[in-house]
DNA sequence: CGAGAATAGTTTTTT
DNA sequence: ACTATTCTCG
């Protein structure tokens, strides 16, 4: 490719956009209009035509793979070194950022990074340490007041001038404690690697100075779901040259949750009048159908700038939507249509493969039915998300007393594993050791080491609370941390874990655990491949390093593009992919828009948002699915269609579920829950609130028509909307007895190791009766993980 | 001090 | 239904 025509694989707008690099741009991308391509391609020219080093350029993405696929894409395009680029997610920009000038903002260079329940962890903490009672303010609740405060730029100290309500003042307190104990643990949370970020290059001049010279060129993708603080950074850094490119979607914003801000995308005009405003709209994913189904559905927002998106695809298949009488028919009907899908041969529907398949959802609980008829079908699939791998007990376990050897001031890892295995450290001496560190300012780690003095001695009663027992007990677990930070030099990362796993007696108390110790250990043993890719730097920066990874890693960012299985993931984390076959499986009020969104018409757009994103991921195929009745919380209650299934016209529809409503105007609900009772829903007006029980239904064959509803209202004297459960279709499938499994002789005994044609090899966990088949779980190897198979689906054989 | 039992809260979405 | 936390007893 000659440099002349680097571009010419662009569309004109496209073409436009990458050669606009003078000055702030603001490229609003539909959804499959080449984002990517075209961010990839202005860099490309950035470098070869207009001759920008590589490390004057930043691309900040959404996830760590979008930024790895970038990465590849630019090795591609641009031959020399892209190494000095900053790519990365924002986090990772800053956190490195942050690294790199800790000295400057006194920081602790080998800082921590606190996720999610870490972050919990410290808040509890916070909470007990200022008495505020847990009943009546939850951490969940303390916890996300602070994140959006600092989300918005407000430090503690500007939180506590404000005290609009009681539990702002409250809040206000607890953020004051959390700050302190973050600050003494050598400890940030997520939000702080921004607002920490920004801070420093409003109060250091100098350091500011240096990036923004340094940034010559500054993109961001995925503006829409940027917060406050992040557009801030932007700016600030954008100040010297002023060109920021920001690429986003107003429509597909969909993480005001956690504190985006939609209004980015029209401050911008504001702050740079003079941006350019370059509008993507020729779709190259959708097939028209596909494309004509999102546009209404979308248009249904009020909240909204009008936009036509145009494809030169054909019209293609129409939209499936059907509907199971539960989450396990649903799933069902699902597995089928993909076997249907992925037939090859005569009277084959395309011959799709697994890997061009996805089947998504509004919550993670939705996977498990899906999961359960996977195995039963024997269709591998991959699930993105749900269990996180490092939010995982062992694998936090070993975590924590790396950190704690990387940054001895680390209260909450040091809480995590100081009696794990048990070491006789119970709560009484963890209260007294927490005492103990509050009332001296310092570390809990630090305060065993001051009850020891400089001979090894124990120190004199007087100053030491502790029982013999207990002082013992922690002066060897003082000793135990020491010795290990003692025997650094020379050691990989990998050494280094098989220390802590050896001389800490964790791997031991492993071995011993009777509860899934096997799968434990594979974690472990997996937790250690991940660790492989810092093994040549020195142990110090490798362990920082992996750290910090283990923190800023998503499951979405270790996703594989494998073709021999099926996608099971959330809708928010399938932004920004695309298949050629989607399900979106719980198309139901409730679920999409989710209950906890349906009393905010603002909330509700941005689920209609949400089901956007989902419908826009399809190329070929879309299905809609949805059930009859759904379980939640192990009871069962009616399911109504979601209002969103409504906008799509019925002429993009070919529908296998023939009695249930078909527009607004014939809809003739047959059921309801005690989510249709919203007043004043136009769409949901004529539905009522409770359910019918005289209506029998039988698989697929036609229901009657409904009764007159009113009695049952009348019947249910106290108001209370009481559930009565329709007739199944088919009788309740026999649970699995427990019991039974001790009484069975199974041909896979626990420690068998075997082998799956997909899943490789493996070890036999458990192998119980399940009907008339044998369930059995096994833990596979590379990173398959546990699955529970059907003997007579799986083909499993016995290895040695 | 630790193990097992009772109990409460849980299901939105995640860097 | 499930799990994480708190409670109770040896």
């Amino acid at each position: 490719m000659t440099q002349t025509d680097i571009l010419a694989q662009l569309n004109p707008r496209q073409r436009e956009a990458a050669e606009a690099i003078d000055g702030p741009l603001l490229i609003v991308a539909g959804p499959g209009s080449g984002k990517t391509r075209l961010i990839t391609y202005r860099i490309a020219y950035l470098v070869r035509v207009v001759g920008v080093p590589a490390r004057r350029i930043a691309a900040l993405t959404f996830t760590n793979k979008a930024a790895r696929e970038m990465r590849s894409r630019l090795g591609e395009l641009v031959s020399h070194s892209i190494n000095d680029m900053s790519v990365g997610t924002f986090h990772s920009f800053c956190a490195m950022t942050l690294r790199w000038e800790s000295d400057a903002i006194g920081l602790d260079r080998n800082f921590a990074i606190y996720d999610d329940p870490d972050q919990l962890d410290v808040i509890k903490r916070s909470m007990r340490e200022t008495d505020v009672d847990p009943k009546r303010f939850s951490p969940r609740a303390v916890q996300s007041a602070i994140s959006k405060a600092k989300s918005s730029l407000l430090g503690s100290e500007g939180f506590g001038m404000r005290t609009a309500s009681y539990f702002e003042e409250v809040v206000g307190r607890v953020f004051e404690r959390y700050e302190l104990l973050m600050a003494q643990s050598g400890a940030v949370d997520f939000d702080d690697l921004l607002l920490k970020t920004h801070q420093m290059l409003e109060q250091h001049p100098e350091i500011a100075a240096r990036y923004q010279d340094r940034y010559v060129h500054f993109m961001i993708d995925e503006f829409q779901d940027t917060n406050v603080v992040q557009y801030a950074i932007a700016r600030k850094l954008t100040e010297a040259h002023r060109n920021l490119c920001v690429v986003g979607d107003p429509d597909q914003s969909i993480y005001s949750w956690r504190n985006a801000d939609i209004r980015n995308i029209l401050s911008f005009q504001d702050d740079f009048p003079d941006a350019k405003l370059i509008p993507l709209e020729q779709n190259y994913r959708s097939t028209q159908t596909i494309l004509d189904a999102a546009d209404k559905l979308i248009s249904a927002n009020s909240q909204r700038i009008e936009r036509e998106l145009f494809t030169d695809n054909g019209d293609g298949v129409p939209i499936v939507v059907s509907e199971g009488y539960d989450e396990a028919e649903e799933a069902q009907m699902t597995l089928k249509e993909i076997g249907a899908l992925t037939k090859n041969g005569p009277g084959a529907q395309g011959g799709y493969k697994l890997g061009d398949i996805a089947i998504m959802y509004r919550v993670n609980a939705q996977s498990r039915a899906l999961e359960e008829e996977c195995l039963r079908y024997g269709v591998p699939y991959q699930l993105i998300g749900g269990q996180k791998f490092y939010q995982r007990q062992e694998v936090k376990d070993v975590t924590a007393y790396l950190r704690l050897v990387a940054n001895t001031n680390d209260d909450v890892s040091l809480n995590r594993i100081i009696n794990l295995p048990t070491r006789g450290i119970g709560r009484r001496t963890l209260d007294e050791l927490a005492r103990l560190a509050r009332d001296s300012n310092m570390s809990q780690f630090d305060a065993i080491s001051s009850i020891m003095s400089t001979d090894d001695q124990l120190a004199p009663a007087a100053t030491n609370p502790f029982t013999p027992r207990a002082t013992r007990a922690l002066t060897d677990f003082q000793k135990m941390i020491n010795g290990l930070r003692a025997d650094l030099d020379g050691l990989s990362i990998i050494d280094l874990i098989d220390q802590v796993l050896e001389r800490t007696g964790y791997q031991k108390y492993l071995t011993d655990s009777a509860e899934r110790g096997e799968e434990r250990i594979e974690n472990i043993n997996e937790f250690k491949t991940a660790a492989r890719d810092y093994i040549h730097m020195p142990v110090q920066d490798g362990l920082t390093a992996f750290m910090e990874s283990v923190s800023l890693v998503s499951d979405i960012d270790k996703m594989e593009d494998r073709t021999e299985a099926i996608t099971l993931i959330t809708l928010h984390q399938a932004k920004g992919l695309e298949y050629p076959v989607v399900f979106i499986v719980g198309m139901e009020e409730g679920l999409l828009p989710h209950s906890r969104s349906m009393d905010d018409p603002t909330a509700v757009e941005e689920e209609r948002r949400l089901a956007y994103v989902g419908v826009t991921r399809a190329k070929e195929r879309l299905y809609l699915m949805r059930t009859f009745r759904r379980g939640f919380w192990g009871a069962s209650g009616p399911s109504l269609p979601s209002r969103f299934l409504l906008d799509i016209p019925e002429e993009l529809i070919e529908r296998t579920d023939k009695n249930t409503p078909k527009s607004q105007t014939t809809e003739r609900p047959r059921q309801s829950g005690p989510i249709g009772t919203r007043k004043g829903s136009e769409r949901t007006g004529r539905r009522q609130g409770f359910e019918f029980s005289s209506n029998t239904r039988a698989g697929s064959t036609a229901r009657p028509e409904m009764p007159k509803p009113k009695s049952l209202l009348n019947s249910n004297s106290k108001g209370k909307i009481k559930l009565t459960p329709s007739r199944r279709p088919s009788p309740p499938r026999p649970r699995p007895g427990r019991r039974a499994a001790r009484n069975a002789t199974p041909l896979f005994k626990t420690g068998d190791k075997v082998a799956h044609d997909t899943f490789g090899d493996g070890i036999v966990m458990s192998c119980e009766p399940s009907q008339d088949d044998f369930q059995v779980t096994v833990a596979f190897k590379d990173g398959h993980g546990v699955k529970r198979l059907l003997m007579s689906f799986a083909k499993l054989t016995k290895v040695e």
